[in-house]
DNA sequence: ACGCTGACGTAAC
DNA sequence: AGTTACGCCAGCG
């Protein structure tokens, strides 16, 4: 694997969000044990892209803020695909963040 | 081989 | 309550 085991990590968990459902990626660093490694969640979507199945738009900010969709195909890219899961985007802000967020560790760890 | 940057988050001031 | 600084680790210049 070129990836460390916590990038595969990362990827494991993304894939997992559910449908019309939106995570943080320090909710996914403290899931694995390492809120203080946030950043690397975010790196580790970045070397996503040449991974297929890693709904990297499903990914964003505490603050619910698509910071990342300037990294996609298109910067309209991941506002587009949030909103055709029914996810209302307004300024790369997602409305309802806290009612659609997705904790990993707790909808996982159960 | 070395150093800076970067899809974040928390702590400190 | 708002702003600044630091930590984390891999990728790239």
């Amino acid at each position: 694997m070129q990836q460390s085991d916590f990038f595969q990590s990362v990827f494991q968990v993304v894939q997992l969000i559910p449908y019309g459902r939106v995570t943080s990626y320090g909710a996914i660093a403290a899931y694995l044990g390492a809120k203080k490694s946030s950043r690397l969640v975010g790196y580790a979507m970045n070397a996503s892209h040449g991974i297929s199945g890693i709904p990297a738009h499903r990914v964003v900010n505490r603050n619910g803020m698509l910071t990342g969709k300037m990294h996609f195909e298109t910067p309209d890219r991941m506002q587009e695909l949030l909103e055709l899961e029914g996810i209302q985007v307004e300024d790369n802000l997602i409305i309802g963040f806290r009612d659609l967020f997705w904790d990993p560790s707790v909808e996982l760890a159960l």
